[in-house]
DNA sequence: TGTTTGTATGAAATCGTTTACATGATGTTC
DNA sequence: GAACATCATGTAAACGATTTCATACAAACA
């Protein structure tokens, strides 16, 4: 691949000239500049940036990590950040961790090796050390989804509120025996079991049942199986998660259950078959378009200013209800 | 941050020795190791990959370029090639290009600035340019998905063939009136709608109609309503992608329209809905994780051996039947 | 004419690595 | 004890860019 140097001897000039040329900045005569533009196309001369980084190391890099892409919240998030960060003049890598810690650790350690501008991630319970560590090289750092820590920047939605939004929602349903099922190994799940609990216990309720289980879709249709079709069955179902929700209502497919009227089912995310099935499942929607803006601004602000203090915002989930929970009874 | 000079510093040996010492190649006596690894450790030093990629240039590092990460197929795509790349030692940058031509090529230029190892890309149909370009960079590249050239490594489903056994299975389902929806600007419609044509032609058919819109919900939701609640409807619509399938299928909801009884349902992909909504709707699923398997090897080998000669691998769709199209007449 | 100013260019240092080559020390062999 | 491996380390060049500093020439000014 050619290099300035190439460029510079074919157009038989040096390569500061060439370097000169290319950031079109100060004084390059037009007959040389025309001269290198020959020598370049014949060339097909294309500066390295692996190069220019090590030079002056500001690579207009960011780095996305998340732990899931096939996850629908985050391949929107991943989008927005994306598309946020362009109109900056950045570009985004992408890295799926499939949430294994280790491999998280891995990329977080190429991130920094790499020299991008700064990283968004939504932290695994496990990254908080290594995460310190790169916060020590001053790295700039965004968590989002998940909290890592104080002083790192982080844009989540208060999910404790959101889950008291929803659960009062079920209740007012008329639903009485309302269970949950949960991730584990999970903040998020943990915040939203907090909220759960909090609004039955404001209405003298409390949980018919709670199970946690690991965040996937067959575990989840696993769970609400057995929780389905035990001997005292719950009348209405929350989940934590879209997979969790998914594997879910494939239980109660599969039991040939009545939604609303044998049971309530409602959800935390937006995955695209809550709008399919019929009727229509009742979910809380997170922003996540405004949360990857929030994230990637912040990292900009921080990257502009590395020694602003740490903010963490919290951004509205939004109830939509829809038909998977019984009309309030008036 | 440290850098090995730092490190050769304070170990009091050369950088010559540390480096030496970091790929614990050759001979570094136990003692001066262990004093380097100290140093190390104090300082926290990471080696410039940025440093090392400039010095002998090999990355180890694969890019993915698709055009919208959204999609569960590329979102799937995206971790299987991650998967295989990284059980051969290589990371991988997936970057989103949100359908945009432009985008794409700045995600082309920037990934051959970058040094990468090699690229795969899902490649819009005005690539063909640019990737023409890379390769005579010598940038390996292969092309999933969709056809960019004879030059290049091509991994896709046979989607004539696939687009023929489902409309077969849904002709012998007794359907007469098949409506087509199919994507406009893309070469795997094209495909698709070939396949589908030629079955209908085999049986003395033509297709009841065919309608080619943008590939997004909406723009289906709208053509599917459209052709739907027309004066002569079709008995059933088969849909070319996801997305168009999604908004299709609300369409039918929306109508009220019996499956399969009043139309019959089918579409290529398989997004989680089709099998949460009831009846489940009958799809051509791609082997997904295979396909970017594939792409990931045949990169590494051209990687290892650049002269070999560019190969077409197609793999097979496989027809899912489920409960969407009526059962064949025996 | 001599000094100043502005423009156009080149030489060389620098970023953080790896590595070919040189050198020094130690031990082995005849 | 001379010759020779073997092991351990150092020196310096290279990768491809940017940028500071120096230089050269012209035009402008006194």
């Amino acid at each position: 691949m050619a290099s300035i140097k190439d460029v510079a001897q074919r157009a038989g000039v040096s390569i500061a000239t060439v370097s000169r040329m290319m950031s079109n900045k100060t004084f390059v005569k037009e007959e040389t500049r025309e001269r290198i533009q020959v020598a370049i196309d014949e060339l097909n001369y294309r500066p390295n940036r692996v190069a220019q980084r090590l030079r002056d190391s500001q690579s207009h890099i960011l780095a996305l990590i998340v732990s899931d892409i096939q996850n629908p919240f985050f391949s929107e998030l991943a989008r927005a950040v994306e598309t946020l960060a362009r109109t900056r003049g950045y570009s985004v890598f992408i890295c799926n961790t499939d949430e294994d810690p280790v491999l998280e650790e891995r990329y977080l350690e190429l991130m920094s090796q790499e020299q991008v501008a700064g990283v968004i991630i939504s932290p695994s319970r496990k990254a908080a050390p290594k995460l310190k560590a790169l916060h020590k090289l001053n790295i700039p750092i965004v968590s989002v989804d998940r909290r890592a820590g104080d002083e790192f920047d982080t844009v989540l939605i208060d999910n404790t509120e959101a889950a008291q939004r929803l659960t009062e929602h079920v209740i007012a349903g008329g639903h009485q025996k309302i269970a949950g099922l949960y991730g584990e190994n999970s903040f998020t799940a943990e915040e939203r079991l907090v909220g759960f609990q909090e609004a039955l216990a404001a209405h003298n309720l409390s949980a018919h049942e709670v199970r946690r289980c690991p965040a996937f879709e067959n575990e989840g249709y696993d769970a609400a199986l057995a929780m389905l079709s035990s001997s005292n069955p719950p009348d209405a179902l929350i989940c934590s998660s879209a997979l969790l929700a998914t594997g879910a209502y494939r239980a109660v497919q599969k039991l040939g259950l009545n939604i609303p009227d044998e049971v309530g089912f409602a959800c935390f995310d937006d995955p695209v078959w809550t709008r399919c099935v019929n009727p229509a499942v009742t979910v809380i929607r997170q922003p996540t378009r405004h949360i990857g803006e929030t994230a990637a601004e912040l990292l900009l602000k921080r990257i502009e200013e590395p020694s602003r203090s740490a903010s963490l915002i919290r951004l509205q989930g939004e109830l939509v209800p829809r038909e998977s929970v019984r009309e309030p009874v008036a």
